[in-house]
DNA sequence: GTCTATAATTGGATAGAC
DNA sequence: GTCTATCCAATTATAGAC
């Protein structure tokens, strides 16, 4: 949630909106919220920044840990994505929430696009071989961003409760089967 | 997008703020434009309705037709459900999308965790067998929710645009994995 | 039941002094 | 670069006449 940007106050600013948005979304959190937080004046926001929506933009960047797959062998590269997921901390989950619950306008429907783009289909789509890749990467990147939405958006309390290891398991064969079809 | 209520103007009202809260969402949509469309004054909205959450809770309620699946064989269920959720209409996809950007608030999240429940977890559970029912079932509905997560909220366009039974067949082999679990 | 008028608040953004 | 003061537009919701 750091940044090292040159001017503090700029930098303030920037870590208050990030900590705000991640927290209670873009609608809910005002230019003043922001600046109360950074310590100073509402109109510093707008005058480093140029919109709300232009600092909820620069703030608001899916930061997935998903470099570390890229090494593993990709026959458990299912379960171990599914891991990954289940052991994301609260502050993905804020920006994961924030985004699709900002999304509806162009600017921001883009924002959630590249961000899907970028976390999920593009990591797992280098991983695959194989005929239909292409499809087979996004219909995986909407399985595994059906568990975020499930968890995260839904609020399944069940799953949020079930034991980590048979989720890994059961829903991570899943996206091996994307990843790695087996014949029949 | 009609219903048989009684007075006229508390319909008009209800028909406006289904069709404009379906197409621009909750924050997007204000009681002026709700009453703008049903050409009557914005203070009968609050009349009628309470106040504007009142009415979208109201109003945005998922009608999946997920009880055409009660009576078909269990065995091909998990194609037949993508193929539904393929061929769902616009004003199911708005009501969707209304709900999930909508979310946030205890209100909001409470029908949100509703409509999944009822078209997706319920009907799911219900025809599933074997151990872990339960978890299994979730699991499937995060499944199905993430297909209609990347199609309508993140708008992938490669999948909106791939073949249609490709989709089927992949995807629904995967809930249909879930529905009835194969050996190793 | 319906409308006029308005309350009461809040929002993002700007001008200009320092 | 920063702050004071404010603008201006928009919101939901209410009071009260008809």
């Amino acid at each position: 949630m750091t940044r090292s940007e040159r001017p503090p106050t700029k930098d303030a600013i920037w870590t208050a909106a990030a900590e705000l948005f991640g927290e209670q979304g873009y609608a809910s959190t005002s230019v003043r919220d922001i600046a109360a937080r950074a310590g100073i004046d509402a109109s510093l926001v707008i005058r480093h920044f140029g919109s709300k929506e232009n600092l909820f933009l620069d703030t608001m960047k899916l930061d997935l840990a998903v470099n570390a797959l890229r090494d593993l062998p990709v026959d458990t590269l299912g379960e171990r994505f599914i891991d990954l997921m289940l052991t994301t901390d609260e502050q993905v989950r804020g920006v994961y929430l924030a985004l699709l619950r900002a999304s509806g306008t162009d600017a921001m429907d883009t924002r959630l696009r590249e961000a899907h783009e970028e976390s999920f289909v593009a990591p797992l789509r280098s991983r695959l071989t194989g005929p239909d890749a292409e499809i087979r990467a996004r219909l995986a990147a909407a399985l595994v961003g059906g568990l975020l939405y499930s968890l995260w958006a839904v609020g399944d309390e069940t799953l949020l409760a079930a034991d980590h290891d048979s989720v890994v398991r059961r829903y991570g064969a899943l996206l091996q089967e994307l990843i790695t079809p087996r014949e029949g």
